[in-house]
DNA sequence: CTGTTAGCGCCTTCAA
DNA sequence: TTGAAGGCGCTAACAG
């Protein structure tokens, strides 16, 4: 027993199906009023379900969003998500979820799973990267997308634009003032303090890593430091722990006697951070006393983490809902919504040490 | 400019649509190698990207999975998204998202923007609530599901099963054990150990909490305890928070001389747990020496959380994935996925203080 | 094995 | 204002 159709309300009402179209969906005036009721009567009493693909097929468009990420589960992208979701509903369209590794060509069939199902939009969170093994993937994924604007698409980027991508017409990109930021972190931790500062990054080549570093570097710089160390690892807590456990090693083996600085260590993101920092605590390090630690993106879920882990705030939730709502076209504010920005939070891990502040939360 | 059609690919390879269809998408044998080869290359050269809406419209399926979660920022809901897209993934299909605050009317729409999309499935997950505003809601909510099994669809809903809705077919519950795993909680928590227990419960009528709830309290009555008090307050951190502070004030007070047991905080969820413990901690006092706190999910994110939260371990991800490859049918595994189980994990914040023992972590 | 003929359910000109 | 007719892109029966 499939659902009832037009036709049948039709029927039922005594009206062609144009008409009860009409009614139930279209917009023009219908002020049939007596006939009006009638219909909407017949589709109560059946139970009429508009057939969504049917529609979308004769108007071509389908109110759907697609929305990339690289793991719903992971907090950042998750926050992301409910910014879009947010957008969407404000939209009366629905998201269409894929989750890619990171892999560009998983997001080229995405793209096109996207295309296929005639996606008014897609919103592409995620790191862009731009090693040269991804280059061919990069390309073949800048392709997709420069096709499905052509056929009428709205994309829109968050953080980096698609290496390669020609700026299309509907092709947008989030900007997420990364480098600067971390530059703006570095002068904060930078300032009355002296300390050796490392940064603990992702994989070369994946742009909000790499940024992040630039930008932190360049904010030691300007603030008369010399560079910081980079470990490279992977963009994870796991990756972080690594990261961390090295560190460890290296804080206990200077600690006999020689005047040492503390470390002051930056993960590329709050994930990392978290997990340098349990690595240092599993080796008996403690966090302001031994070494500082600070993270970035400002993780919601996070923010109970203690010492209060300090970081550059990021409204993940708004970026989301822009890149939403940019995608959607210049229909609400034709000013564009105002830029991203972020804001440095300092907290208790990277609080230099007081011996006796035992209680100060930040 | 419009994507290009199958019956364009067709005219460009020289054959006919149902040709071209047969050997782009059709399934039978198509060994026209010949002419299958020219329709596969002048689909490529044309960027052919079939489209979804018309299949779908034609075999009426359209290889979509409806998910319904409260808060997809929520990492409970991330988890079990997570396992959804998986097995989305596997069976070829895309997983659509709604966001619901858990409002059964916000659910009903959801499942019905579904039908209109023809989902092949739903999964429901987000608990379920008996509470007599809601009955409305839940009625209503339950018919649109029922319509919806009718007409084919495969319903699957995570927890319990939704109020009110009759056993029809296509209609299935993934299980949690949630009294079980509380009771065995319970016991665990009661065992050796002189302390009074208070639980920090969600609203009245949150099937989730409610069990939970029952099962601690069975558990600690086969452990021969008195029925802890239960404090009703929101299902979110913030809500935690509350309650911990009305804890902390308690704690405080009768410290002074009186002889009295610690307290043991069991919070219904995790992100509860948290905010509670926040809370003690923001009024000076510590976890576990002042007060002992466990919650319940072990979300990953929280696994950094110092001390390390006692709580019970809930397969998010599987609970996720059973729910969507169950709602398509008894298709690969006939025997059914074994049902979910969980484990009660004692960690750092339900230690019997031993004042020495600072470093042990769990 | 391939082409032809009908729809799938809806919307949208175009007449009436 | 309402109805009739055609088409959105594809698939599924039939023919050939």
């Amino acid at each position: 027993m499939a659902a009832s159709t037009l036709t049948e309300v039709a029927r039922l009402a005594g009206v062609s199906p144009a008409t009860a179209s009409r009614v139930l969906n279209g917009s023009a005036r219908i002020p049939g009023k007596d006939i009006a009721d009638r219909v909407r009567q017949a589709a109560e009493s059946l139970g009429y379900i508009p057939n969504a693909q049917a529609q979308g097929l004769a108007k071509s468009s389908s109110g759907l969003i697609g929305l990339i990420v690289h793991d719903i589960a992971d907090p950042y992208f998750a926050a992301i998500a409910r910014g879009v979701q947010e957008a969407a509903r404000e939209q009366h369209k629905m998201v269409l979820l894929a989750t890619t590794v990171g892999a560009p060509d998983s997001e080229k069939e995405a793209v096109a799973a996207f295309a296929a199902r005639r996606a008014d939009s897609i919103v592409i969170a995620g790191s862009r990267t731009s090693r040269a093994e991804d280059l061919e993937g990069n390309t073949e994924l800048a392709a997709e997308l420069d096709r499905y604007c052509r056929n009428g698409g709205h994309v829109s980027v968050i953080g980096h634009g698609i290496v390669g991508a020609a700026a299309a017409d509907g092709y947008h990109v989030v900007n997420v003032p990364n480098e600067e930021l971390a530059a703006h972190l570095a002068t904060e931790l930078a300032t009355s303090r002296e300390e050796d500062f490392v940064i603990v990054g992702g994989p070369e080549g994946l742009f909000t890593s790499d940024d992040r570093i630039r930008g932190f570097q360049r904010g030691l710089a300007s603030a008369g430091l010399p560079a910081a160390d980079v470990i490279r690892t992977d963009f994870t807590r796991a990756g972080g722990f690594e990261a961390g456990l090295a560190l460890a090693a290296r804080i206990t083996a200077s600690q006999p006697g020689t005047e040492t600085k503390r470390l002051c260590i930056f993960a590329v993101n709050d994930v990392m951070a978290i997990g340098a920092a349990a690595a240092l605590r599993s080796q008996g390090l403690r966090i302001p006393r031994d070494a500082a630690v600070a993270g970035f993106d400002d993780i919601e879920t996070l923010r109970d983490f203690r010492p209060a882990l300090s970081t550059v705030h990021l409204p993940l939730e708004e970026i989301g809902r822009q890149a939403a709502s940019r995608a959607a076209g210049p229909s609400a504010d034709d000013a564009g919504s105002p830029p991203i920005t972020g804001q440095v939070i300092l907290r208790r891990s990277t609080e230099v040490a007081h011996p006796t502040s035992a209680e100060s939360v930040a």
